[in-house]
DNA sequence: ATTCCTATGTTAGATTTTCTAACATGAACT
DNA sequence: AGTTCATGTTAGAAAATCTAACATAGGAAT
């Protein structure tokens, strides 16, 4: 269904609405979107707008950073994943290709400690979408 | 399920976004509020926060506006729905006890001319319970 | 131990959004 | 002609959000 992908990409939630779900800051919001993590929709005037896929990245977000993954880590993982998604074969070496030594061991070591997590975060993502309805 | 009730009467949206969602004006809103058709919560600030529940009441009183039904009419209408779904079973004489004869023949024109309406104006009401998953 | 970096807090000033209250108005009704 | 209803419009105030800058604790690297 495409159009369930359409609905939980609508923008919706203002900042405050957003912090109050996730228990985020504002801070951290914008941080976490000034490192490209989420990428909010504007309203005309520029006020952000979450759809529940923001919340949902943004709870993942939350989760891993608990764990000790930094922004970079992150960054990864959902490149990862999203290459997971679209069934594409080739993504170890395409996602790799650009990172340095010292970034791929620190990579391989979170995917390590934390692949078992990924999939609990996946449930914790189905939180929000429980939400409603 | 108590949670489902919860969640669907959980306080999100700005008035900028239920405007969208419901394409009314803020006028409109705020005069159904007034006529207290709908009761958003607050914030601390005193902006109001709307539900998913208040979103679907917006939009069958759009429904029944187009179709004529005034302010007082949805009121009834309302307040029968309610009693309805509390399977209470003198709603007809406790409902309709301080109407005055003018409004209880608009009153009973308008179930007549819009039963079938109203029932549609149901399946309308989740028309926005499908934007969630 | 010092220095650097990362993630976050805090503050300031500007801009947008929302609020209430008031006045305006066309349509329908009396 | 005068009312009432539902809505538009405007004004001024208050709240929420924005960006940018500076501050800082804790870890990592040197």
């Amino acid at each position: 269904m495409s159009g369930k992908e359409i609905r939980r990409s609508m923008p919706l939630f203002s900042i405050g609405t957003v912090m109050q779900l996730t228990e985020l800051s504002a801070r951290q919001i914008r941080y976490y979107e000034e490192h490209q993590l989420i990428s909010p929709a504007r309203t005309e005037g520029n006020r952000r707008l979450f759809s529940l896929n923001d919340i949902d990245r943004l709870l993942e977000i939350k989760d891993l950073i608990d764990q000790g993954v930094n922004m970079a880590g992150i960054k990864q993982l959902f490149l990862v994943k999203e290459q997971h998604a679209n069934g594409k074969e080739q993504h170890e070496t395409k996602v790799k290709r650009d990172l340095t030594d010292e970034e791929l061991r620190r990579l391989l070591r979170n995917e390590m400690l934390h692949a078992g997590r990924l999939n609990r975060s996946s449930l914790r993502q189905s939180d929000l979408s429980r939400f409603f309805h």
